[in-house]
DNA sequence: GGTAACTGGGTTTTT
DNA sequence: CCCAGTTACC
């Protein structure tokens, strides 16, 4: 079933060339061509991962795999879906032999939804996203000595944080605390007793976080005879961005490949980014040493950027982990990357622009621009910038649009539809209404969990509620029984927007349009098979940018991107501008505590650099306000960040940004000028 | 006891 | 922009 790279070669000359491997370079040719035995392959940035991930899945087709026995695990669904696109037009493929593919967690989705029964969840078990998994901490964290402000106590969303990555690493609470919280570690008794209660309360509510999508899918490979069915649907794993897996992605791997057969990893040490997630980059050293018979390809030819570039990139690089591997171009040596001082971050915004704006006139087009931030608010000045000269943009990463409070008040409120059970649903749906406060919500939630089918026979509901609420929320109710009738997904949809219409005009000033927003959110569920499926996968893959859910964008549209680094991995354009390169912003100075956390703000300045393939700009504000946002203006001189070492400095081209110096507009001067002020005492 | 409206202080990265 | 804390009103 598996040929050996000889037999392909001797194909070769009786067939047609394969489509597959055309262009392909030796080391990628290699991996392509690999067999069924473990592979890693350390690819640096801009080798062509892609592509060999690419001809590997197509090359595995045409020997003979049938595409759903093939897996491919990426970081995004949109990683996985171009991948297996391109791989699929390589072998001509019919629509419904496709390879699967997707993140972890909507493989995840998938499995544990349709063996849901078997690991003993609810069938009409709901996905919630870190957000409501606070929302329900927030509800359970004063009944366990963690509310109140007397002793400063974690916040929900650190709760949530805690939790997490006790699961993902798989290290127990005291360690977690003592490593990364050490601040938290008088609650331990306190957080333990919680973390038990709210394990329990999801499961009561039929309620899934994130982690508990992969928590499942793993109980469920290990499980004696229907895991090893469920691993035996597959002949191939392969895994993309294996840097980044924390330990309970490596058990679900390992389950699904036992002893390595058929997996195929690849990653990139020095461009693992989500160490506060829980990854760790060591998983991909210990595969290797943990499957003897593993074969190692390292592609180090970059097919990106101009070797300019990559003599930042390089010295960039951290050099302690890693398999000290340098990037070489095959693009030749391009322009020499620029370093722009600037007198303040206003100058510097308009440093940026005045760059995007040349570059465009050298004909590269915005899209192919991009400006590569830490933290999503660091644009603030540059936006400014940006809207008053009319550029156009797209932002990515930040806040998201599921998390627009009108969006998750329609989200939760279509849950409800299928998951009566979900406490936090039925709370923030009830809050929603004039005159119910958390007190009466939280009553009120009591009686909905305990009437059998709360929406069969709503008028309970509403006997319970405070008179004053009692008309609106009648009004609601019996919109959703309506919906819940509907079972087309679009009309479903619709009429949950219809049933929370009121409740929105009266609490949001620009209730029109969120109520638009709202609308094509129901448009678009109209193509799903089914309603709650859908919201599941728009909970684990949210729209990226706000512009997404604005239609199809124009093909002659031309914006710049605006990202933070994380959302910019994998991606790449022909102009890349990093601005803020200052110590407190890259590195950030939330980080600057540990020798790791400074380490991860290394690798992420690598991620950035490497991103560009033609043109590179790093901009240096020499002043910086004290606060990144808000009322105080005061300005403090700013320090060039330190990963500007010399040697990285001397790849790059210091340029000094003139001062922007206030001209006086100077007209015809009148004969004599005088200024008066005795009318004010006469 | 409970809700709404206002104020002042603070903001990393994401499946 | 989101939060906690305060205050005025029911």
């Amino acid at each position: 079933m598996h040929g050996s790279a000889g037999a392909l070669l001797a194909c070769k000359h009786m067939f047609p060339t394969p489509a597959w491997d055309e262009g392909l370079d030796e080391a990628q040719l290699a991996v392509a061509s690999h067999g069924a035995g473990p592979l890693v392959v350390v690819a640096g940035a801009g080798t062509g991962k892609t592509r060999a991930l690419v001809s590997r899945v197509a090359s595995l087709i045409q020997r003979g795999t049938a595409p759903e026995r093939i897996l491919l695990l990426t970081f995004t669904r949109r990683a996985a879906d171009e991948m297996l696109s391109r791989a699929t037009n390589l072998v001509a493929l019919r629509s419904d032999r496709r390879p699967w593919g997707g993140t972890f967690h909507a493989v995840a989705h998938r499995y544990v939804a349709a063996y849901a029964v078997p690991l003993g969840l609810p069938t009409g078990f709901s996905v919630i996203d870190p957000g409501e998994a606070g929302d329900l901490m927030e509800l359970m964290r004063g009944d366990y000595d963690l509310g109140g402000t007397a002793v400063r106590s974690p916040r929900s969303a650190t709760l949530v944080d805690i939790y997490s990555r006790c699961i993902n690493t798989g290290h127990r609470l005291h360690e977690v605390l003592e490593v990364d919280y050490p601040w938290c570690k008088p609650h331990l008794d306190a957080m333990a007793e919680l973390f038990g209660a709210y394990t329990a309360r999801k499961h009561q509510a039929a309620l899934l976080d994130f982690d508990d999508l992969l928590l499942y899918w793993r109980a469920l490979l290990s499980e004696e005879d229907l895991g090893r069915h469920v691993a035996e649907m597959f002949d191939y794993v392969l895994v993309d961005e294996y840097q980044d897996v924390n330990s309970l992605q490596v058990d679900i791997v390992r389950l699904l490949a036992p002893k390595g057969r058929g997996l195929t990893v690849v990653g990139d040490e020095a461009q693992a980014i989500y160490g506060f997630r829980g990854a760790d980059f060591h998983h991909l050293r210990e595969l290797v040493l943990d499957f003897p018979d593993a074969s190692m390809i390292t592609l180090q030819r970059n097919f990106r950027s101009r070797q300019g570039i990559l003599d930042v990139a390089n010295t960039v690089r951290p050099n302690g982990d890693g398999v000290g591997l340098r990037l070489f171009s095959e693009r030749g040596r391009g322009v020499k990357p620029s370093l722009v001082h600037c007198h303040d971050a206003s100058a510097e915004a308009a440093a940026v622009v005045e760059r995007v704006l040349e570059a465009h006139e050298r004909a590269t087009p915005l899209r192919e621009q991009a400006v590569l931030l830490r933290a999503a608010h660091h644009s603030d000045l540059i936006e400014v910038e940006l809207t008053a000269r009319k550029v156009p943009y797209r932002k990515y990463g930040g806040l998201r649009f599921l998390e627009a409070a009108h969006v998750k008040d329609f989200v939760m409120t279509a849950r409800l539809l299928d998951n009566p059970h979900d406490e936090i649903a039925w709370y923030r749906l009830l809050r929603l209404h004039q005159d119910i406060g958390p007190a009466r919500a939280r009553a009120l939630v009591g009686t909905a969990l305990a009437t059998p089918d709360v929406l069969g026979d709503w008028p309970q509901l509403v006997a319970a509620a405070p008179a004053a609420a009692r008309s609106a929320l009648a009004g609601t109710l019996d919109k959703m029984v309506e919906a819940r009738s509907l079972p087309a997904p679009g009309r479903r949809a619709e009429t949950v927007v219809a049933a929370i219409r009121p409740l929105l005009v009266g609490r949001y000033p620009d209730a029109a349009v969120r109520l638009r927003d709202l609308e094509r959110l129901a448009a678009a569920a109209a193509k799903a098979p089914d309603l709650s499926s859908w919201l599941a996968e728009l909970t684990l893959d949210p729209p990226e940018s706000t512009g997404d859910f604005a239609g199809p964008p124009h093909l002659d549209e031309d914006y710049l991107i605006i990202s933070t680094i994380h959302s910019a991995k994998g991606l790449e354009w022909s102009a890349v501008h990093v601005p803020h390169v200052v110590d407190g912003f890259i590195p950030i100075d939330m980080a600057l505590g540990t020798a790791d956390g400074l380490e991860e703000e290394r690798r992420l300045f690598y991620v950035a650099v490497t991103r560009a393939r033609d043109e590179l700009y790093l901009y240096v504000p020499l002043r910086m306000p004290y606060h990144r946002r808000g009322r105080d203006d005061r300005h403090g001189f700013a320090l060039q960040s330190r990963f500007l070492e010399e040697e990285v400095i001397s790849a790059l081209d210091v340029v000094e940004q003139p001062v922007p110096r206030l001209r006086v507009p100077v007209g015809p001067v009148p004969a004599k000028i005088s200024v008066d002020l005795s009318s004010l005492w006469a």
